[in-house]
DNA sequence: GTAGATGCAAACTTTTTGCAGACTG
DNA sequence: CAGTCTGCAAAAAGTTTGCATCTAC
């Protein structure tokens, strides 16, 4: 099963990628590509293609029932743990240091491998705290 | 608002007590409370009252559609940050040292104030990686 | 007695599917 | 040309809501 590159598909990545590391609902993105030339069937078929390839988080709030998506850059986000801010809903990437120690803590007390790239902090960000 | 000790919004928490640590997806619940003797529209009323009063959390599994809920106990979980397994979607928490760690690393790094109760860290767990 | 909860059915929203035709490699 | 993908419309799933009635306190 290969991945033939249309221009539906295309439309969406480059949607995507104009997103990268936002928080998109999936209303957010029907809306976004209505009327470009893609059907919402083909979104939703493209979605799940996208998340079944890991190009493309799950992401769900507390409290909010939507579904959101977010894009990942596979080689800037590869094995990058996010923290998002939510108040302002910023997300970025944590520090090495802080990968590595969460990582390590984890092995050796609770025996669980972490899995980075769909592990997202929430709090509050340097900015939001002032 | 308060909360009226009925007798459906027992009938639930009797379920969801007998089944605690346990993800359940919305179907699951709505199908173990049929012709039980509440309806549907109190069990998605409940729920919605439970999840806002944080005994009960959302779940969403990688590539798999379904909402999952877990029963918590809020004194247990105050404060607690969860780790959640994306093979059998078990949810537990992380052990204090990999909470204060993660807490102050990040401080350090990233001037990033964690909020431990919406953080939820994804990967393997100690049995699913047997 | 009254605020709050329930049941039911209808209304909505969101996602999936069948199919014939169109496109990619 | 063969294997995939697309658009459309209909169907299926999953949730929410209005309202008259009933319950808990």
């Amino acid at each position: 099963m290969k991945n033939y590159h249309t221009q539906q598909r295309t439309l969406l990545l480059d949607y995507l990628h104009t997103h990268i590391d936002e928080n998109l609902s999936t209303s957010d993105i029907l809306e976004a590509m209505s009327g470009s030339g893609i059907s919402k069937s083909a979104v939703y078929r493209n979605l799940a293609s996208l998340e079944a390839e890991g190009r493309l988080h799950r992401i769900s709030r507390p409290g909010d029932r939507r579904t959101y998506y977010q894009f990942v850059d596979e080689d800037e986000c590869r094995g990058q743990i996010h923290i998002s801010c939510i108040r302002c809903g910023k997300t970025v990437h944590a520090s090495p240091n802080v990968c590595e120690r969460l990582q390590k803590t984890l092995e050796n007390e609770d025996s669980f491998e972490i899995d980075r790239s769909e592990t997202v902090i929430y709090g509050i960000c340097k900015e939001c705290r002032k």
